[in-house]
RNA sequence: GCCCGGGUGGCGAAAUUGGCAGACGCAAGGGACUUAAAAUCCCUCGGGGGCAACCCCAUGCGGGUUCGAUUCCCGCCCCGGGCACCA
């Protein structure tokens, strides 16, 4: 037997060098001919180094990368690093080491892990965010959204954490209203002055293009809810004996007649001018309340006060009283809403509370409802799964005992010009606000739950906002000359605690002067870490380029980018900032997509988006503090990173992830060992491929277009069985021929790249690289088909015989052959079928 | 509460448009080789019945549509993930 053991540490590590020493991975962009560009979301360079889990999300995206490059596409597959933000800033807090000091190390540690797993990455393009070549262009992103009109300074709420001693983002506050860091604190709210991009500018163009981008449909939708998007109108009411009026968004217009009250929220600007003195003191006291009140988006119990101010009901022309509470939100819509007790559960929750009337104002339609939709009786969900419980509900709806956010048909809902009694909740919807709007009392009006991004961060480890201040205040554009503004040296970047920046306490880097040379101050905050993240795969065609964040040749030929594949974590943030920053660049005049961009919109990034699924480990979801993290190092020490690149692919559904269960990563390994025995040991004589049996020749080329279709669907775990299929079959036969050793290679290759190399030039001494000159084999449409297929007969659904069938047969052979078998006609024993079912190509079945 | 996934052997999982349920792999049992073990190779492997040819049952639960349902429809249960006072 042989010298020829299958020794994967031996193998990867001779490819690997040789790949690097032979420039296989890179790409000359210029010249490409076939641009085909892969991107992966880069990694945040942790002091733990490369997660199991990253290994997982990046191979699945280097077998599709490699893959379309034996179907001879130029593809451009980069990485980098995503090291600044709040991550690695804390971590070095922790350790007591300064955040610069470390993230070169962590770079250096990913780098090798990376390279170690055999991806085909272009070395020669790699970005690391923290580094001033690439923060100049941050910086310099900034200045064109600023230009623009989309970036803006402005005082609003923000989460302040008190013992963080500094402000944190949304996604750092638990949902009870905690911080992530400090679990029993509570984020408090304050006002401080802040950078916002507009991205609410483009809410409507986001929201709607999801309806053609390619994109993981779970991804779409997470972020369809996260812009939130919702149809309705706006309504004027007016104050009793006062000149203002309040403004109110609603997705019902069709309830207004059950309008009882109205909210406005705690620091709505009309409260002042409209609450009666007597109240202000109460009003005060509540604001305060609601000022350390839970972070926003805390549900609780509902408390307001009234603020002694009515309006009147366009519809009813009664007035209604005016509360301030803070389940309404300044944030959204206008601010205020009108209260519609008998048709919302939380209007219905405040006015039980507070004694204020509710009016039906809907027969709900109770089968299509959920029980959900009311409140006020006992254990309505399950009164509602009976049908005598059903009526039980309406009947409390109709009462005005409950609520009912569902369909149905308006009641109570007439004055003088109006009638919608009867009208079902659509039709009601348009006709109250056709004539409100033709009243001048209302509009049409569409809405949505996204708001501008907050930039700013009282941090040190980011990119400095390029702006200085005049002795007035006054904001000034750093010139684009004079970028990067580096971040300076400091050991003290701890946050102080009173809501200022780390920079701030730099006297002699706050002090600069303007560009006509007067006096200025810098701006002390640094800007989010989702901004690093937003524009790098642009940034990636142009490293090295210090005279242009990107070159727009370059950005023609390779944007948008063919396919994206990352974690569905990322749907509502770092997948909406791209497409956002990419549509305020092209406004800007700074970014302009070639003709590989959709016309219907030229500033989609992505073509293509696919979240891969979570791994978890026997069981559990893998955690630190479960302790069971897989480092892949001790893997692919131990099996190869083929096996392991195989077995990940394997597990499961890609797209759905998978359990990693340390017992089957051993069926991969045997697998390329008897690869590798089939392919170095011989013992089969290899003949011309036309003197193969039919049956394996069709098995090949079957196999060739299953893995091609397998893999552009990201079904990994199929294409692998369906080569290992494949193999078992070939090994099998007397003989083989050198388009199936060839097939079977490039089939398995982007799972198990160094392995297909080593039996590309050693096994079957091509020359040249397998990864600069194979082709992925091309199929026979005609050879896909055996001559004669096994079809099933069956007598009422059961299968009682097979029979090999010319493929071809039709259905009146397919059942004359049936009736001619002589199982069939002993099991019909004389009955004549009274129904048959021929499915050419499938089965015939008799009904007896 | 709302929105997504998912539920199939001992385990991870397959199954074009509705058409032979369990491919591929792991584990397990038996055998070959070996002084022995490992490795490798061969066989068995959803459950029940039968000497056997074969037969019956089985894709979370309950209904339905259909010649035929893992697949489609209605109603539930359980698990995982995300969002959560958005008017």
């Amino acid at each position: 037997m042989s010298e020829h053991v299958y020794d994967p540490v031996v193998v990867e590590r001779k490819w690997q060098a040789w790949w690097d020493t032979h420039r296989t991975n890179a790409v000359d962009l210029a010249a490409a001919r076939n641009p085909f560009y892969v991107l992966m979301m880069f990694p945040y360079p942790s002091a733990e180094g490369l997660h199991v889990g990253n290994v997982y999300a990046f191979t699945g995206a280097d077998v599709y990368g490699r893959h379309r490059r034996l179907r001879g596409y130029d593809v451009f597959q980069p990485i980098g690093f995503d090291a600044f933000g709040i991550h690695s800033e804390n971590f070095a807090m922790k350790i007591n080491r300064h955040p610069a000091e470390l993230i070169p190390a962590n770079v250096a540690n990913f780098t090798n892990q990376l390279r170690m797993m055999g991806l085909m990455f272009d070395w020669e393009r790699t970005v690391d965010t923290t580094s001033p070549e690439y923060y100049k262009w941050t910086q310099w992103v900034f200045l064109q959204l600023y230009k623009a009109g989309l970036a803006y300074r402005d005082e609003k709420e923000v989460n302040f954490c008190p013992d963080c001693g500094t402000v944190i983002s949304d996604e750092q506050v638990n949902t009870d209203g905690t911080c992530e860091r400090h679990g029993g604190t509570m984020v408090q709210r304050r006002r401080m002055p802040c950078w916002f991009f507009r991205i609410t500018e483009f809410a409507e163009r986001l929201s709607n293009n999801h309806e053609w981008i390619d994109w993981s449909e779970k991804t779409k939708l997470a972020q369809l809810n996260w812009i939130g998007r919702s149809e309705g109108a706006e309504v004027d009411f007016q104050v009793q004996g006062r000149p203002e009026k309040i403004r109110v968004y609603t997705t019902r217009p069709d309830t207004l007649f059950g309008a009882t009250y109205m909210v406005l929220a705690p620091d709505h600007p009309l409260v002042d001018a409209i609450a009666s003195p007597e109240k202000q003191d109460e009003i005060s006291a509540y604001r305060r309340g609601a000022g350390v009140s839970p972070a926003e988006g805390v549900p609780k119990e509902k408390t307001g006060v009234p603020t002694g101010a009515f309006a009147i009901n366009p519809l009813t022309g009664n007035p209604i009283p005016v509360y301030i509470a803070d389940y309404v939100l300044m944030g959204y819509g206008t601010g205020a809403i009108m209260a519609v007790p008998s048709g919302d559960h939380r209007d219905f929750e405040f006015a039980a509370k507070y004694g204020l009337p509710v009016i039906p104002i809907i027969d709900p339609e109770i089968e299509k409802g959920k029980a959900e939709d009311t409140t006020g009786i006992a254990d309505a969900a399950e009164l509602m799964k009976t049908p005598d419980g059903r009526s039980i509900v309406r009947q409390a709806i109709l009462d005005g005992r409950a609520c009912w956010s569902g369909d149905g048909r308006a009641i109570n809902s007439a004055n003088a010009e109006l009638d919608l009694n009867g009208k079902p909740v659509a039709e009601a919807k348009r006709l109250a606000t056709e004539w409100l709007a033709a009243k001048g009392l209302g509009e049409f009006k569409t809405t949505f739950r996204l708001r501008d991004w907050g930039i700013s961060r009282q941090r040190y480890w980011g990119p400095p906002i390029p702006i200085v201040y005049d002795e007035q205040g006054n904001p000034h554009a750093v010139p684009e000359d004079q970028l990067p503004v580096l971040l300076p040296e400091t050991k003290d970047f701890r946050p102080k605690g009173d809501g200022r920046g780390p920079l701030a306490a730099i006297p002699e880097w706050v002090n600069t002067t303007l560009p006509d040379g007067r006096p200025g101050r810098r701006e002390t905050d640094v800007m989010d870490n989702f901004l690093d993240s937003a524009w790098y795969y642009l940034r990636y065609v142009s490293t090295g380029d210090d005279k242009q964040a990107y070159d727009p040749d370059l950005i023609a030929k390779w944007l948008p980018v063919d396919i994206y594949i990352g974690g569905n974590e990322h749907a509502v943030l770092h997948l909406l900032y791209t497409r956002f920053i990419c549509m305020a660049l092209e406004k800007a005049g700074a970014l302009k997509m070639g003709p590989r961009a959709d016309a219907r919109d030229t500033a989609e990034p992505f073509t293509k988006f696919r979240a891969h699924g979570l791994l978890i480990k026997e069981g559990s979801k893998m955690s630190k503090s479960k302790g069971n993290v897989v480092n892949p190092d001790i893997y692919v020490e131990k099996w190869g990173a083929d096996t392991v690149r195989l077995y990940l692919m394997f597990l499961g559904p890609y797209q759905q992830g998978g359990d990693f269960r340390d017992d089957d990563i051993v069926g991969m390994r045997r697998f390329l060992n008897r690869l590798h025995a089939w392919y170095f040991d011989g013992g089969q004589p290899i003949v011309a491929d036309g003197e193969l049996a039919k049956e394996l020749r069709v098995k090949t080329h079957q196999t060739i277009k299953k893995v091609r279709d397998d893999i552009d669907s990201l079904s990994y775990n199929t294409a692998i069985s369906a080569v290992m299929e494949l193999h078992n079959a070939a090994k099998a036969a007397p003989a083989t021929s050198e388009f199936i050793r060839e097939a079977v290679i490039a089939c398995i290759a982007p799972f198990a790249p160094h392995f297909a190399e080593e039996v590309w030039q050693v096994a079957l001494r091509k020359p040249g690289s397998f990864w600069a000159t194979a082709r992925y084999p091309e199929f026979d449409e005609s050879m896909t088909k055996l001559d004669e297929v096994e079809i099933v007969v069956q007598i009422n659904g059961k299968v009682r015989e097979k029979l090999l069938v010319p493929r071809t047969a039709d259905a009146a052979t397919l059942e004359k052959l049936a009736l001619a078998s002589e199982k069939i006609q002993k099991e019909l024993d004389g009955r004549a079928p009274k129904k048959v079912i021929a499915v050419p190509g499938r089965l015939v079945n008799l009904i007896v």
